[in-house]
DNA sequence: TCAAAAGTGTTAATTCTACACCCATGT
DNA sequence: ACATGGGTGTAGAATTAACACTTTTGA
């Protein structure tokens, strides 16, 4: 096999089937929020191997598209979401052994969305679930081949990129309240926020939060709250630090 | 083609044999400081596509070996070095036509590394060169496929790492003085920091430092600054925050 | 009118920043 | 001794955290 790199330095020649072959993959890790907190997309799994696991929703990168589009065609399988949904890498996963079958790279995104309309699979799939992150974490759920390693790296990922990032407001409607949004705040981070204080610092952050003309209607007892839509903003600057 | 996933939900049955094949490669983006500034080592094709323009050194992943050692192999054969060297996986890029010959996937990493030792190419490599990042930004250097891109994000990823990673270090030997440590960052960041404030910034985050019993000889007029090592914290917390 | 949530104000504590100043060393 | 960089001190500014207080609504 040639040690020379298609991307890297020369050598004497070059065959183009010269090469390992890997079966690459895009998984994605949906994550959403409910009355019962934060919760994940899981597919139970039919076959072997890992049958009866559950899995992150992903499949093969067809041949003429895209990584970033084969996430978002596999995210739009399992979920109806076609787009405005906040979807990002997380990185390539690849140990040899990973799938026994054979040698495959799963690039693996995360995904957040507004409350899922209904946890139907797609069509083909057999089972797809919101499952609680917290029962994922105590292990009470069994993931197929690496994904229990994969699913933390995504909360992480998810976690991290609430200060810096607007990710925080894909768990949202459109529009949103700023107790709604605080709520994700505090449902990720599992630690409470003062609402004066939190009002205070998101609203300071040039380009996060836009103001609307409308108040939440709904909710009960208690002075309605202005509704806020997404701002341009890409990234939160300063960012909105969680307690220190 | 099978849609069913390696790793995601079931379908009826399963051929082996039934998945799109992809190169997969590891490029490594590789930093260093010397004298002129922050450098990034580029290796210049021999051959097309692309011959005569500079690329990430890389090359293909092995059937046996994981990504993380494909690409600490890559940089053991372009640098020498073996390990200690900060090395943390960028991100996949996959765009179908990124390689004009075949669908290759690549997994990119960025490396940090103290004073390259010498610009020699392991032994294959027909010419590797240490580039000032200024001159690869500019768009003096022609970077062979999405190299350009790929470049850009690594360098954008160690400027955020150095906020909350204790990445500066690798740039570092062993031990080295807090000026020389101050001068990482000032590279990177491009702006000058107070000596007196990034001393108390730096040595007030728990586990970034471990003080040394040594003091910088060579340096010529002045006093002799301490030696510190690298601690143990693999996160920076709080972190060293660059001037808002 | 009472409870609950929205929203504003205030203050003490903490953290930054800028810069003055002393210390140690090579020339 | 003097220039240069290491290292400490400190005062004003800016930010934060905690919580009191007022407003608006549903029940």
């Amino acid at each position: 096999m040639a040690k020379e790199s298609a991307g890297g330095a020369a050598s004497a020649e070059y065959d183009p089937h010269a090469f390992p072959p890997f079966a690459v993959t895009a998984d994605v890790a949906v994550f959403t929020q409910t009355r019962q907190g934060l919760e994940a997309l899981l597919v139970e799994r039919g076959e072997d191997p890992f049958a009866g696991c559950w899995a992150l929703p992903g499949g093969f990168v067809k041949p003429e598209e895209s990584l970033d589009e084969a996430a978002a065609r596999e995210l739009e399988e399992e979920t109806g979401i076609r787009g405005g949904a906040y979807l990002e890498q997380l990185r390539a996963f690849g140990a040899p052994d990973r799938d026994p079958r054979m040698r495959v790279v799963t690039v693996c995104y995360v995904a957040v969305v507004p409350r899922l309309p209904k946890p139907e699979g797609g069509g083909d799939a057999a089972r797809a679930e919101l499952v609680p992150v917290s029962r994922v974490l105590s292990g009470r759920v069994k993931l197929a081949f690496d994904h229990r390693e994969i699913f933390r790296a995504a909360l992480e990922h998810v976690r991290t990129r609430l200060e810096y990032s607007p990710i925080a407001t894909a768990f949202c409607g459109d529009v949103f309240s700023l107790t709604e949004l605080r709520a994700v705040y505090e449902a990720v981070w599992g630690e409470e926020l003062d609402p004066a204080n939190f009002r205070r610092k998101v609203l300071g952050i040039p380009g996060f939060l836009e103001e609307t003309e409308g108040t939440r209607q709904w909710q009960g007892r208690g002075r309605p709250g202005k509704l806020y839509r997404k701002g341009k903003a890409q990234r939160l600057d300063p960012p909105f630090r969680r307690a220190g």
